[in-house]
RNA sequence: GGCGACGUGGCCAAGUGGUUUAAGGCGGAGGUCUGCAAAACCUUUAUUCGGCGGUUCGAAUCCGCCCGUCGCCUCCA
């Protein structure tokens, strides 16, 4: 299997510390509002991959964080009038109730920065003793020029001409670059106690912490969006290589392309608010899936909700291939397996899955084709494999209450009667009930077995 | 200013030197079915890959220039 690794710009061979096993960290949500669709792309993308590498054998453990410490939180929890606590709780929630929705496995863990406090600030003494980093005025820094590597993931070397158009009020940085540790609290605000300050750590330092202690000084996979490559990884590696002395930190950086939205003026009304709930009360999470899943994921997709439901609707195929389609024994059975390793070969490619999708309908079209003429059995059974490792569970969108102001025995009867209408060749009549139904919106089918509808 | 990505049919999107006179999805067109529809199914839909040069027996795929789009460099998946 190749993985495309940020460090080196290219793809090389997935080859895991150990053989056997597979660590992996991914980089979560800063807990202070709903999760938007970009976080849903981010999720899916490294949801297959765990699904992938553990259909390939590999004991896969996947860490994902929650930032429930930050300034944004404090800031919405005082506009809330209420706790950073209750804040991170409430859109923790919220984050699990979304990537449940989309059918995305949970991690192995899901460690909390302010869970891993000890953790966080013994990693800090550390850095400090081996004097990668310095203490001033109560916060603590990490001295970037210390670090030969600095810059390797990036490629932003040391910049000091480099303004950054951010309002920075802290003076007591030795270099531009330097990034906090530590930052000391103002009054009012969240704390915890430590050798320099009462105060919280800085953003970066929490997922080196967390990385060591939940899966080790060295891991094979950290992922995140491309966005985090800096400074945020770059950071991160500056951290934990110099914790450690041990490199590389991470063996296999993996980035995912960012969800773009349509022109500048809407990314605040609808694009960028557009949140994982709310997609899933007008989609199923396939058709999210799909959607993502058929563009590369280090490519970067414009959010179009036309193409979601278009995604929607080449779906209904690949659902009745699953749910209404029986194989028959008593006639030859028909090997599938060039599509198990057209599928695998594309996923081996970097996760190319547009072009593993496209094997799935392929798949699906053959098994369609041959089902009267050969026991497809084996094609079903490896169409149901195949979809679970992208997460696909054909389940419909539930819109559960047909609406309650739609009564269902009105429903029945306006059929019944339009059927009546119908077996007396009054096609009229029979047409103006189904506008009527319509306009209720419902949408009626006649097939052999009789009416059906739906809403 | 620095780092990087990309430009493929009406739309989305794979492919990155010959098995490709370019996958797959949506949409369109024609058909089967139907009272008519819908759904489903079948068939069909780019001699061409932003433009211009070059390398090569051979290029969408490599090189150069030009035009255009986008991401990051500041909190961000």
């Amino acid at each position: 299997m190749k993985i495309y690794n940020s460090l080196s710009r290219k793809k090389e061979i997935f080859e895991p510390f150990d053989p056997q096993r597979v660590y992996m960290y991914i980089c979560g949500v800063t807990v202070y509002d709903h999760s938007h669709l970009g976080h849903a792309l981010s999720s899916i993308v490294f949801d297959v991959l765990y699904r992938y590498l553990r259909y390939k054998g590999y004991s896969v453990k996947k860490v994902q964080n929650f930032t429930d410490i930050d300034d944004k939180i404090i800031n919405k929890a005082l506009q809330e009038k209420t706790s950073s606590e209750v804040i991170s709780e409430k859109y923790i929630k919220s984050f699990f109730q979304s990537i449940d929705g989309l059918n995305v496995l949970r991690s192995d863990s899901h460690p909390r920065a302010t869970e891993d406090m000890e953790e966080i600030i013994n990693f800090i003494k550390n850095l400090i003793d081996k004097g990668y980093a310095y203490e001033s005025s109560g916060s603590v820094y990490f001295n970037v020029k210390k670090f030969d590597d600095y810059g390797k993931l990036s490629g932003n070397v040391h910049n000091e001409e480099y303004k950054s158009s951010r309002v920075d009020e802290n003076h007591s940085k030795k270099h531009n670059n330097d990034f906090a540790l530590w930052k000391i609290s103002n009054a009012g605000e969240p704390f915890w106690d430590s050798p320099w300050s009462k105060g919280r750590p800085g953003w970066h330092i929490e997922c080196s912490a967390m990385v060591k202690k939940h899966l080790g000084a060295q891991i094979d996979i950290h992922g995140g969006g491309m966005d985090l490559i800096f400074p945020h990884h770059e950071n991160e590696i500056a951290q934990s290589e110099c914790f450690s002395s041990k490199k590389p930190f991470v063996k296999y950086w993996m980035h995912n392309g960012m969800l773009r939205v349509k022109g500048a003026e809407m990314s605040k009304s609808l694009g960028n608010t557009f949140s994982i709930n709310e997609a899933l009360k007008r989609f199923s999470s396939d058709a999210i899936r799909l959607w993502i899943l058929q563009t590369h994921y280090r490519t970067n997709p414009l959010l179009d909700l036309d193409l979601i439901k278009s995604t929607e609707k080449s779906l209904t195929r690949l659902r009745l291939i699953n749910s209404e389609l029986k194989s028959k024994p008593e006639l030859k059975k028909m090997n599938f397996i060039s599509f198990k390793q057209r599928f695998i070969e594309s996923m081996d490619d970097d996760l190319n899955t547009p072009k593993a999708i496209a094997t799935i309908f392929d798949l699906a079209k053959m098994i369609k084709k041959s089902s009267s003429t050969h026991d497809v059995s084996q094609g079903l059974i490896l169409f149901r494999e195949l979809s679970n490792i992208l997460g696909l569970n054909y389940k419909k969108l539930t819109k559960d209450k047909v609406a309650n102001d739609v009564n269902i025995n009105e429903i029945e009867l306006m059929i019944e009667e339009r059927n009546q209408a119908r077996s007396d060749k009054n096609w009229k009549e029979a047409d103006l009930i189904r506008d009527k139904l319509l306009e209720l919106g419902i949408e009626i089918t006649d097939t052999t077995e009789g009416t059906k509808w739906k809403k």
